[in-house]
DNA sequence: ACCTCCATTTCGGGA
DNA sequence: TCCCGAAGTGGAGGT
C-alpha cells in the first residue's frame, strides 16, 4: 500500500503519524482549517481557513488555498518540519536559518491526511528554453545576420556575461543578448550595461537584442541608444523542436 | 463530510468523480504514477513516476515531486480541466489560451484521489514588504537624508515608476529607488535609466539607491555613475513591524 | 558563500 | 489589454 489515508483524525495521532512518514521519505498532505503564521524576511499572518497543505520529505511546507498556482504561504527545501499537539489545536512548524525563518500552521479542525512514498526518477525535458535558443542561434548565427561570425558564447564580463560575443562580415565586434519572450526596456538596459564596457576600448561595438517581438517604445529606446533589434520569431520555435533546424526555415 | 477519498479508484470512476468536484468548487487531490506531457509557451516531456497532482477549480493544476517548491510541472489558473478514459490510461489535460497551452497528464496507476471543498476567505497580511518601505520612508524621509522633502511617491515615467521624487535642502531634485533586499547592479541600471530622463532638463538632479546592503562591486558602480548609496538595514526592520516607527530608532 | 540570471516564472497595479 | 516591476520569488550555474 503505497498512500494510506486517515480521516477525521485526532489530534494526538497527527504528530506520530506525520514525523514518521517525512523521515521515511513520504509526502504528506493534509485537509484542514488552519491558520498560519510566517516570520523571517518578511511576516505574515492568515485567519483560520480550509487549506491543503503539502510536507516534503525534504523540509518543503506548502499551504495552497483553492485557488491560484502559487501556495498562499510555504517553506523552502532545507526546512526541518516538527508536528506538536498542543492545549486547543496541532501545529506544524517548520524552521530554516540562512535566511532564519519558520512557518507554524495552527491546524484547528483536520479533515484528512495521507502519506505517499512516491518515487520519481524520470528527468524533465525541457525544450524552448533560453538555453535552446541559444543552441539554436550558435549553430545559425546567420538569422541573426549574414555574415556573422559567433565568436564566444556567454563572455564573461565583471557584471554577469553576454550571451554572444560575435563579429559581423566587416569585422566589427558585435554584442548580442538573446531573449526568448517579448524584450523589455529592462532587456535594453541590460544589453546597454555590457555595451559600456567595450565601448571605451572599441567604439565601433555593436548591440543586437534578439526576441521574437518588442513594443515600438522599446525598439526606439533601441534606436536611442545606437543598439539593434533583431526579430526572431523562428527561432523561438526552432528552439521548441527536438530535431534541428536548418536555414531553409528562415526563408 | 467535506473530504471524500477513493483509494485505488477504477478508471471509469475518476472522470465522474473529478469533473463534478471541480466545478462544484472543490480542490481535487491525486496520488498517482502518472507521466505529463506540456506544450505551450515551451514543451516538455515527464516520464513516468510517482507525483502529487492538485486541481484547482481555478482551473490550475499542479504537479508535484517527492522534493522541491516549485511543481514539475504545471497549467496557471483559468485553464480548463477536462478527464477522460482512455484505452490505457485515463488523461487529465488542463488548457488554456493566451497563450495557447495545455499540459496532459497521464495517469498510469492512481492510488487515491479525493475532493475537497474548502473555504477560505482570510486574507494574507504580510508585512516587510517594500510597500511597507515606501510607507515607512514617506513618513520618516529624514533617514534617507536630513532635510529631504518627498513630492511624490511612486512618480510616473513613461518607463516604469520611480520610487520617490524628492527634493533635497537645497532644492535639488533627487530621485529615489527603494530595494527591500540587497541592491543589485540591475538597480543601478534601473535608477540610471530614470536619471536620463530627468538630466537633460535638470542636470543637477541626484540619484538615491536606498537598500539595506550594497556590494562593494554594486557601490563602486553607483559611484562611477555619480550615484549614492543608503544604506537603511533599519527601514526594512521598522517596515516589518506593524506598528509605526519613530525617527528615534535611527539614533 | 556570493553573485548573476532564467523561469512554461506568477501576481498585482496602473495606463 | 498591454506594460511594468515585486516576490518571503525559487532554481541553476559560475567563480
Amino acid at each position: 500500500m503505497t498512500v494510506t489515508t486517515v480521516s477525521d483524525p485526532t489530534p494526538s495521532e497527527l504528530p506520530e503519524f506525520i514525523e514518521p512518514a517525512l523521515s521515511r521519505g513520504a509526502l504528506v498532505t493534509i485537509q484542514a482549517e488552519c491558520e498560519v503564521e510566517y516570520a523571517g524576511r518578511a511576516e505574515g499572518y492568515l485567519g483560520p481557513g480550509e487549506r491543503l497543505i503539502v510536507c516534503k520529505m525534504d523540509g518543503t511546507v506548502l499551504v495552497h488555498r483553492p485557488t491560484g498556482h502559487d501556495p498562499v504561504n510555504w517553506q523552502p527545501p532545507g526546512s526541518t518540519v516538527t508536528v506538536e499537539e498542543e492545549a486547543d489545536a496541532v501545529t506544524v512548524t517548520a524552521r530554516r536559518s540562512n535566511p532564519n525563518e519558520h512557518i507554524t500552521i495552527r491546524l484547528l479542525t483536520v479533515f484528512s491526511v495521507s502519506k505517499f512514498t512516491a518515487e520519481d526518477t524520470a528527468p524533465l525535458e525541457l525544450s524552448g528554453t533560453e538555453e535552446d535558443m541559444h543552441a539554436f542561434l550558435k549553430e545559425n548565427p546567420a538569422v541573426i545576420e549574414e555574415g556573422l561570425r559567433i565568436i564566444e558564447h556567454e563572455r564573461a564580463t565583471k557584471y554577469g556575461s553576454i550571451d554572444f560575443f560575435a563579429r559581423d562580415v566587416d569585422g566589427i565586434p558585435v554584442l548580442i543578448e538573446v531573449k526568448r519572450r517579448q524584450a523589455t526596456h529592462k532587456h535594453v538596459d541590460q544589453l546597454k550595461r555590457y555595451m559600456e564596457l567595450y565601448r571605451d576600448s572599441n567604439p565601433s561595438v555593436r548591440g543586437i537584442l534578439v526576441a521574437p517581438t518588442a513594443s515600438n517604445d522599446v525598439q526606439r529606446d533601441l534606436r536611442e541608444n545606437g543598439l539593434e533589434f533583431e526579430s526572431l520569431e523562428a527561432a523561438v520555435d526552432a528552439a521548441a523542436d527536438v530535431q534541428s533546424t536548418t536555414l531553409a526555415d528562415f526563408e
